[in-house]
DNA sequence: TATAATTCATACTAGATTGGTAGGAAATAG
DNA sequence: CTATTTCCTACCAATCTAGTATGAATTATA
């Protein structure tokens, strides 16, 4: 029951960000460097950064001196919403039910495993709900 | 972040011994039974099977009305342990720790991420060691 | 205006993992 | 002896992962 690697690579880009107090627009830090610090590939981060920006969690400016910064009050937001933005499916169990809810698997009605296994999704989420992006940095 | 589905296959036909009360050697339940009746793939199911007695979850009887009955106790023991025993690794990120405790990931030192991490696999261990196999039929 | 730095977009790929299947050997009750 | 069952080993197709390749669009600055 793994996370992605490309999981804990946004975690550490993301804190790297939030150390660098890179969190208004005119306070932006560029992949380069990140992937620089991190040891991360450049093409790599900018794969993830692309779906962060789309979840909500970063922005970016272009062109020479462009780069990244966190929105606004971002560091407040769970690691739930942040692990869904990095394109982790947070559905621990595909037979209860999938990212948009669907249940999957045919024996999802009559199976008694079920109750334990939305048990165990529910400890999950709860945990990664209590938790802030801010953690990360202290 | 999902378990495998080998894991809820495994689930299902555990909790599938329990309620037949396959809980003795002289109780034994056919794997092409729990097939049939949980419709999953025999091969798959004598796979897994094989891992669960190596594991020390369940024993067997070969032969004519042979079969599988779990081991004496066992519906006493967490849902961690279980899973182990399915082959699903519960080190959810693998830059923290594998399943030989080595750390892989060469930031682990000085990530900010770690404790973080730790956090998570601590409460996902806590949660699941909760769970006992029993829960499964409740 | 040319240049360099940067995000953004698309497509490809090698390797690992997953979820199986195939074929049969060994044991055992009847 | 036969049917049933566990047990063993090998193979396989599809998907996922982590990454590379190529280059276009944007923009500050010299």
């Amino acid at each position: 029951m793994k996370f992605s690697r490309s999981t804990t690579y946004g975690l550490r880009a993301l804190g790297n960000l939030l150390l660098a107090g890179a969190d208004e627009i005119d306070k932006v830090k560029s992949l380069n460097i990140v992937a620089e610090e991190e040891n991360i590939s450049l093409k790599f981060l900018e794969k993830l950064f692309s779906q962060l920006k789309k979840a909500g969690i970063v922005n970016s400016v272009r062109g020479v001196n462009g780069g990244y910064y966190l929105e606004k009050g971002v560091e407040k937001i769970n690691l739930l919403k942040v692990l869904e933005g990095l394109g982790e499916n947070m559905a621990v169990f595909g037979c209860v039910a999938d990212v948009n809810g669907k249940v999957k698997c045919s024996h999802s009605q009559n199976c008694g495993a079920v109750p334990v296994l939305q048990k165990v999704q529910g400890v999950v989420n709860q945990a990664l709900g209590e938790m802030r992006l801010e953690d990360l940095v202290k």
